[in-house]
DNA sequence: TTGTAAGCGTTATCAG
DNA sequence: CTGATAACGCTTACAA
């Protein structure tokens, strides 16, 4: 019913290795003879089977991404990131996300073992040793937001400890001292870094870290609003709230809004992301823009490196995130509106 | 350097067959020969290789998707959408967007052939007997929101006409009769169909349709914004406007603010999408709630049902998409501001 | 229950 | 420049 190379060899008149030959673009076919072939070809409706291709070749121009169970703008921009530099480079994207369960990634890692060249994990939950026991095969591996503690693979971070540092500094800068955090999931590691760079920017300044303005979150707007709810019962508030998400932060506002608070006159407020609904918050967030699309990029690119000369050196990349200085730190004017932000999210593609 | 069936074969000491029986599940093999093979199978980190596979089964358990270059939220619920449902039937993804040229398409679909079982298209430009031409063999392919003047492909729309005929109905219902569209992009088949469900609202109404109640857009903010400018030079202004899209929606809410008019007191507005901002704006927004996520998941759901049965009748499926009532239309009282909306978009995965 | 052997559709290695 | 022919790693009759 479909097609093959012994089909159009025989209806050109030619043997399969000359069709072989014309499709793979190896040259050395007359002109003649190949534009027989390619008349056969277009008659019959051929395409050659990558799966057979592949199968002697033992390259698939493939890619697998392994995704937890992200959504809304992460998801997006990562997956764009990753596919423009993926297409850049002349490989296609096996796609697996939706894995919450040990049991399920595992099985996707399977699935895609000997179709894929290579393999571009965001894992938050398996640590790397436990990877590599799934990965039986020594197939190159790209990790995205990893914990590295060991070296056992490449990583490509973004540089959350530097980032939460600065906008802490950035803080301190603006006379702030009583400066509290809303932290992130508990566990995870980019709260764990964000948690890190807050400390230190305190720390560098000479202002001794307190405990009771270490706000525990789980990146949610809920969460943001609880931990404000709380800090305002506390006799010497903070004077400014280092939120570990934009979510937390807008939920932070909401709340300090209700009490009536003046936000960034009575307290400073800014997020962690860059999510495009923080330039829309009222005062607009100031933020930390997280180069999500980038962080793609990059764990692509690194693997197509690692793919294409056998470079066996393990790096850890990090990916610097940069400040997005807005009205609620107090650092500018309070105007009523910010630019226009919102994406264009209709059925139309990007025009 | 990687190990193959044989090699396991020959560690067991049995035959290649054994093996494969084994690792197939085909049952047949005595209860020592299996563990002795799962053994020797582990010792030397075997994965069956998926491409060999598929190439003797000739089904890959692998479906195409081809999208154009959307971004934001609209992609990453398809995909989650299309993600979720391919799983559940036991399918993988092989992805290629950010397509906005008819050779990369082209490209893009030859990588796939051989590579998938059937193909998931969502391509605005291309017409579908465009793509017939570039689809030679006879693979199962379901199209997402095409224009399906003919029936060439099976296809999952969203109920656009029927969405927005309901919405503009419900403003008239509210009492309005001077009633503005701001349109999507020209030539796009969503924003056609919009306009045709408003223009048919209108109709049943008994109300006419006026040339100079229908603005241009492109589904941008800035259009709304333009739009309304535009309007608001008019004598006879609209007391109504239905945008195309959320995002033109919230442009032209910006712009009534800053003419100081009052929405929904003075004129009410109406968007189309069910972004999540259109929760969060002020007023909020009255919106038509597009199930993105389960177009993918039905466009999958059909796919998978061809793949299944060999039932050749094209089927045109229609998405129905819900009214999300608000408060910019004014069917509902003002409150400053609506609950919690904002989805958790940081690195952590959805908790 | 197990082994033998013939493919699946392609590319690669030789000869000619 | 072209054609046999042997792989690639696996599944599957068919035999034993």
């Amino acid at each position: 019913l479909i097609p093959t190379i012994k089909d159009v060899a025989r209806h050109a008149g030619v043997s399969t290795a000359t069709v072989s030959r014309v499709f793979s673009r190896a040259g050395g076919v007359a002109g003649g003879t190949c534009e027989r072939v390619q008349e056969a070809a277009r008659k019959l409706g051929y395409t050659p089977n990558q799966t057979a291709r592949s199968l002697i070749t033992s390259k698939t121009c493939c890619i697998g991404i392994l995704l937890p169970d992200l959504y809304g703008d992460f998801y997006s921009e990562l997956i764009r990131g990753i596919d423009q530099a993926a297409q850049k480079e002349g490989y296609h994207l096996l796609l697996s996300s939706m894995h919450s369960e040990p049991a399920e990634m595992k099985a996707a890692l399977k699935m895609m073992l000997g179709r894929v060249d290579g393999l571009v994990i965001l894992s938050p939950h398996f640590k790397p040793h436990v990877l590599r026991e799934w990965l039986p095969v020594r197939i190159p591996v790209v990790l995205i937001n990893s914990p590295t503690m060991g070296i056992e693979f490449d990583t490509v971070n973004v540089d959350n400890f530097d980032a939460a540092s600065k906008m802490v500094s950035h803080l301190i800068g603006l006379g702030h001292s009583r400066i509290a955090i809303i932290q992130g999931t508990t566990a995870n590691f980019d709260a764990h870094e964000r948690l890190r760079g807050y400390r230190s920017a305190l720390f560098k300044a000479g202002i001794p870290t307190r405990a009771e303005y270490e706000f525990e979150g789980d990146f949610s707007e809920a969460a943001g609003y609880a931990a404000v709810t709380e800090m305002l019962k506390r006799f010497e508030r903070p004077t400014a709230i280092f939120a570990a998400n934009d979510a937390m932060a807008i939920g932070a506002l909401k709340c300090l809004r209700e009490q009536g608070l003046n936000v960034p006159g009575d307290i400073a407020v800014t997020g962690f992301d860059g999510i495009p609904m923080a330039a829309y918050a009222s005062p607009s967030l100031t933020t930390v823009d997280v180069p999500i699309s980038r962080l793609g990029a990059m764990a692509v690119e690194r693997l197509v490196g690692l793919l294409k000369s056998k470079d066996h050196q393990k790096i850890r990349t990090q990916v610097p995130a940069e400040l997005v200085i807005r009205e609620s730190c107090g650092a500018h004017p309070y105007r009523p509106f910010d630019d226009s932000v919102i994406p264009n999210t209709s059925t139309q593609e990007r025009s």
